[in-house]
RNA sequence: GCCGGGAUGGCGGAACUGGUAGACGCGCUGGACUCAAAAUCCAGUAGUGGUGACACUGUGGGAGUUCGAUUCUCCCUCCCGGCACCA
């Protein structure tokens, strides 16, 4: 063994260990317990960031840990390859997205294996394959034959300069991110896929998932949305089609004063027609983004169609607003307004001059000030004819009921959930494989037909996705009447490659079919690690798309993935100069060289390549639109493999975001020498008797005698009891609380006791083996490489990565006394040390003879004595 | 705007079920070793007062429950993630 620790030699030698041996090749083998580990695969972006790092390490440690405790253990490792970035680096660096990504991720890969992660590569998988999205096009076909997928018209958002659609992240301000020029939304016919017909199922299983984080599971509940409440028709004057819309709060029906539309709504249209001003209204509705936040935060603001509605019971004539905070693709497009309740309602009532009715008074008969704002709380019917005194939850039912007698409404769930839009007008994702044939609409490519191939060899000019322009690749006759035909141009959301990657992951040889048996042994997946900026859209689509092939036959599981860890994000300070144009320039955070106060904030920046300054932006999580992404790169290097993942997983708990500094890197590699030196003191003292070799040859055989418990001292029974103690904390950190930053913290502690620690008595040695044989397993998952290269050290025949979990030894754990805590009025005044079996009067009489107790106590009288067991005792004075 | 999180020394964090606030590490200060430096080792390190024993204050801000609150409840501030076309 060499006595200064080469991080670079020991890594490269564990690694070709791990090589040569296949150890990492994950065999089916029903007779063994399974365990599935996997960290959401990564988008190819260009290099490792400390994201992924962190992301990587974690699955690695956990698959690690498994594997010490005896699990049959899977960890496999591809590429989320389809995605915008690669079509913007086409524009900026004209290289063909195709081979962006194959280089990408032929770097990326070469960074993995130096961080030591323990993949099965023979499974690597790329979703931009036709090997990998065939199958995606299979069961798209499969779902349009079982009606779960159908076309509709859908908005995006639109540059009507560069005659574009435009990703959300591509819009800002409400403007395009290229040219500035305001977006518009525009309605297209798009693909989507009936999730909503999931909606019960997804909500329902929520409540299996035990090893799912309470957090996401609640996420994923308001997102669905369910609500109960009612649907309602309202007749509108002088048209034969009626006004539908949903409530929740059917029991205020009678005090609804004005209905409101979408700028979208046929109505609307109608309307505007013969109303310019109103024309022009619809117009400006249309320039905002699609997304939520834009709708909700923007100024509520509405115009009078002139149109009537006819309420359903009273029949009194009620205002139709158009209005742009209703959106055409919730629900009907339309809602009821009643101002005295609602407090969206009230504030546009308000601004417009609407009329207010109160409906409900509260229950306990306070007054209502409806100048002030909505009265929203549920309580008792007023002014409301036949169900005046009514409750609120009562009349949802009897309106409902009236309703639903009279045909104008019925009792109805609805969800928050929306049926996923899977249409992309972009070029680098899988083609939908539809047809689309003037006499037979819309034709699925037959199985022979697939994979529907992507041209990768494409020039790529940035207006618009290329095959648009191709005829050779739209040009087809239709699969059914063999008339010219063209096929879909649009792409896949790349959600869906990402929705059954790990499903896939079980079989990816198989050419033949979408997936085996073997998935049906390795699935679900155990543990599943990743962002918790993926709590809803990945998972949920995972999740959906999960019982889809459950329900073509393919799986028999219902739940894709049975525990969940949410990393933290890694989240960075961005860096940015403004641009000519005014718009944000992001500097990555390693061209620049930072100032520091002395607090040790970051006050300022320059940058490297001109030493002029460059401004500060909030911290946020790394990504390549920020480019605030820290280059592992240089502290592996530097360092070594084992150091990074030590100081990843030391530097914090998994699901707290963790904000990057390099500031303590410096402290796991002076760990990882301590923890070498200590090794080698003791091996380097020489073997026993039964080692034979005075020479100092390499050789087999132990280097300590065998451990004899009952002969040990008391300085050696307390470091047993030590060692012991960390073990079983240690274990508990690994296996139920994920806390790894913690269970280095305890292996730290015990290796500073073992340095203090200084007996070469033949027990001595003999405990000291013990305790770096345990030493070296505890990290084995964490700092693999040294792990490995220490174990045989120590003189083990085997590797390490086939040892197994040591137990706990509970005689080592004893103790005869113990120390509590006194307390006086709930401040710690003292500390007593008591018999482990002490009576409580006996605690109690030892605690208040403590000197500094009594001082506190002094004639003051004592009301209680509270004695919490193993803990503290707290005397009460008043 | 809505949903979900977070805030503890100079810094990252620990305190697991309401029971010793600050484990472990970084940084810093002093010392040893060295011609010197680096590395390494030893000691100290929340703030204030005190030579010291020790005392008081202290977990984003405000209130509350409790013998006892970083932990539970309510209100507020700021920060982060998501909001359906970034992945």
């Amino acid at each position: 063994m060499d006595e200064i620790y080469h991080a670079a030699r020991v890594e490269s030698d564990a690694q070709s260990f791990w090589d040569r041996h296949q150890c990492f090749a994950a065999k089916d083998d029903p007779t063994r317990e399974k365990y599935y580990c996997l960290a959401m695969f990564p988008y190819p972006s260009g290099k490792l960031h400390m994201g992924h790092v962190r992301n990587y390490t974690l699955g690695d440690v956990m698959a690690r840990f498994a594997r010490l405790r005896g699990k049959n253990v899977l960890q496999p490792m591809g590429w989320d390859a389809f995605g915008l970035p690669a079509e913007n680096a086409a524009i900026a660096n004209q290289v063909a997205p195709a081979q962006w990504t194959y280089a990408n991720i032929d770097h990326m890969r070469t960074q993995f294996k130096r961080l030591g992660f323990a993949y099965d590569w023979r499974r690597e998988l790329a979703t931009c394959t036709p090997q990998y999205y065939r199958w995606e096009q299979w069961l798209f076909t499969r779902l349009y034959e079982k009606g779960l997928v159908y076309k509709k018209t859908a908005p995006v958002n639109w540059c009507p300069k560069d005659l574009t659609v435009l990703a959300n992240e591509q819009v800002i301000d409400g403007r395009c991110w290229r040219c500035d020029t305001s977006v518009e939304r525009k309605e297209i016919p798009q693909w989507f896929m009936r999730i909503t017909a999931y909606a019960e199922e997804l909500l329902a299983d929520l409540n299996r998932l035990d090893g799912w984080p309470e957090q996401v599971k609640t996420m994923q509940r308001n997102w669905i949305g369910r609500s109960e409440g009612a649907e309602v028709i309202f007749g509108v004057q002088g048209k034969s089609t009626p006004l539908k819309i949903f409530t929740t709060r059917p029991d205020t029906l009678m005090g609804v004063t004005y209905m409101a539309v979408a700028p979208e709504h046929p109505l609307a249209l109608e309307a505007a027609r013969t109303n310019v001003k109103l024309a022009a209204f619809l117009a400006e509705c249309k320039h905002l983004a699609t997304t939520e936040a834009a709708l909700e935060t923007q100024e509520k603001r509405g115009m009078d169609t002139g149109m009537q509605a006819l309420h359903p019971i009273s029949g009194a004539a009620l205002p139709i607003f158009v209005a742009n905070f209703v959106l055409m693709e919730y629900g009907e497009g339309a809602v009821m307004s009643v101002p005295a309740h609602d407090q969206r309602d009230w504030e546009f009532a308000k601004k417009y001059g609407l009329p207010v009715k109160q409906v409900i008074r509260s229950a306990d008969g306070v007054d209502v000030n409806l100048g002030a704002a909505a009265f929203t709380e549920k309580g008792v019917l007023v002014d409301s004819g036949e169900f005046t005194g009514i409750p609120s939850l009562a009349a949802c039912d009897a309106i409902a009921t009236y309703l639903q007698q009279r045909a104008r409404g019925q009792k109805r769930v609805n969800f928050r959930l929306r049926d996923w839009g899977v249409s992309r007008q972009r070029y680098w994702g899988a083609p939908i494989p539809m047809i689309n044939c003037v006499k037979c609409g819309a034709v699925p490519v037959p199985d022979k037909d697939l994979p529907v191939v992507l041209p990768e060899g494409v020039a790529f000019d940035g207006v618009g996705s290329p095959i648009k322009k191709m005829p050779e690749f739209y040009r087809t006759p239709c699969p059914k009447c063999g008339a010219a035909a063209e096929r879909e141009t649009d792409t896949f959301d790349t959600f869906m490659e990402s929705s059954w990657y790990f499903a896939r992951f079980t079989c990816p040889d198989n050419t033949q079919a979408m997936l085996d048996e073997r998935a049906n042994y390795w699935l679900p997946v155990d543990q599943y690690i990743g962002g918790i900026e993926h709590a809803i859209l990945h998972l949920l689509y995972a999740r959906f798309y999960h019982k889809l092939m459950r329900d073509v036959g393919l799986v028999k599981s219902d739940e894709p993935f049975s525990h969940l860890l949410t990393q933290g994000m890694v989240v960075a300070t961005t860096l940015y100069r403004e641009g000519a144009d005014g718009k944000k320039i992001y500097v990555n955070p390693g061209d620049v060289d930072v100032s520091r106060d002395d607090r040790g904030r970051l006050v300022g920046a320059t940058l490297k390549a001109d030493g002029a300054p460059v401004l500060l932006g909030g911290v946020e999580k790394m990504s390549k639109s920020k480019n605030n992404g820290v280059d592992p790169q240089a502290l592996i290097e530097h360092y070594g493999a084992d150091t990074a993942r030590l100081f990843t997983m030391f530097a914090a708990p998994p699901e707290q975001s963790l904000e990057w500094s390099d500031a303590g890197v410096e402290g796991a590699a002076r760990f990882l020498k301590r923890l070498w030196k200590l090794v080698h003191t003791h091996v380097s003292a020489g073997r026993t008797s039964d080692g034979k070799d005075a020479g100092g040859r390499a050789m087999q055989g132990a280097i300590a005698e065998a451990l004899d418990i009952s002969a040990l001292d008391d300085t050696q029974r307390t470091l047993r009891r030590t060692l012991h103690e960390t073990l079983e904390k240690v274990t508990d950190d690994y296996a139920r609380r994920r806390t790894f930053n913690t269970a280095i913290a305890s292996v730290m502690e015990l290796i500073n006791a073992l340095y203090k620690f200084d007996d070469r008595s033949a027990q001595g040695r003999a405990l000291m083996q013990e305790a770096l044989d345990y030493v070296v397993i505890m990290l084995a998952p964490i700092v693999p490489h040294i792990s490995h290269a220490l174990w045989q050290a120590l003189g083990h025949d085997t590797a390490v990565i086939d040892a197994r979990w040591p137990s706990v030894d509970a005689s080592a754990l004893t103790r005869a006394s113990i120390e509590l805590v006194v307390q006086v009025n709930g401040k710690l005044r003292g500390r007593i040390e008591v018999a482990l079996d002490a009576k409580q009067p006996d605690i109690e009489a030892q605690a208040l003879a403590d000197e500094n107790v009594r001082r506190f106590i002094a004639d003051k009288q004592i009301k209680k004595v509270i004695v919490v067991p193993g803990k503290l005792v707290n005397v009460v004075v008043a």
